[in-house]
DNA sequence: GACCAGGCACATC
DNA sequence: GATGTGCATGGT
């Protein structure tokens, strides 16, 4: 079977069982981009918290969150977690957007891919997985955010070599699929589904939820 | 109390 | 190029 058709019966099998993903939880694009940098290395709970901490001192938007003065931005987005670190992270970011869009991220929607891909690496604290969430979630571009998750899953079922590096198995899904944003969006985040819901639990993997739907038999290793 | 979560930058070898 | 370490909170 081609890499592609497994791709595919991948994406199948992950949507019958987990349905919809709805991925980004968010209300702007610019919400995208600072909850992607909020969750680096941090569990989603506690970015939740720290954005709805953001939103109610209506702090959301980057000439807003630029103005925070670092100990304030800090305080604002301390739940999830090395908060230091995040609030010059996120000054970066809003630096980015209005420096390159005046403050409206919908600007760069038009933007040449590579391009915008490489601007977005040269902000500090945004590395391949954080520039691609962007990419993807908040421009709708036809990224594929390679991460641990996707990695592990794929790798699993010996879709993907089991060392393939980040770069990799980007281009690796992004040149076998259709290059459709709206399949990267909810294959990434079937991924990351199953992956919490069942790779965590079951290191390994017994009663995988794929087993059945990719090569009939379970996945090793 | 240890371990981990939707990473990245930097140092060192 | 590969590996190690700091960042830091909150849930399990």
């Amino acid at each position: 079977m081609s890499l592609r058709s497994r791709l595919l019966r991948l994406h199948t099998a992950l949507y019958a069982r987990y349905g919809p993903q709805d991925w980004w939880p968010a209300r702007s694009r610019f919400e995208v981009a600072v909850g992607a940098v909020l969750t680096q290395h941090t569990a989603w709970t506690g970015v939740a918290r720290a954005i709805g901490n953001l939103r109610a001192a209506r702090r959301l938007a980057p000439g807003r969150l630029r103005r925070l003065p670092l100990p304030r931005l800090g305080r604002l987005i301390r739940p999830a977690g090395t908060w230091r670190l995040k609030a010059r992270r996120l000054r970066a970011l809003a630096d980015f957007f209005l420096e390159r869009a005046g403050g409206r991220v919908e600007r760069l929607r038009g933007a040449p891919l590579e391009t915008l891909r490489s601007q977005l690496f040269a902000v500090r604290g945004i590395g391949p997985e954080t520039a691609d969430a962007i990419l993807l979630y908040a421009l709708g571009r036809p990224v594929f955010v390679a991460d641990a998750y996707a990695r592990r899953v794929l790798s699993r079922h010996r879709i993907v070599p089991a060392k393939i590096g980040y770069e990799a198995l980007r281009r690796h899904v992004e040149t076998h699929l259709p290059r459709d944003p709206a399949l990267f969006n909810e294959l990434h985040a079937l991924l990351v589904t199953v992956a919490k819901a069942h790779c965590r639990a079951r290191p390994r993997c017994e009663g995988c939820p794929l087993r059945f739907d990719l090569r009939g038999r379970r996945p090793r290793e």
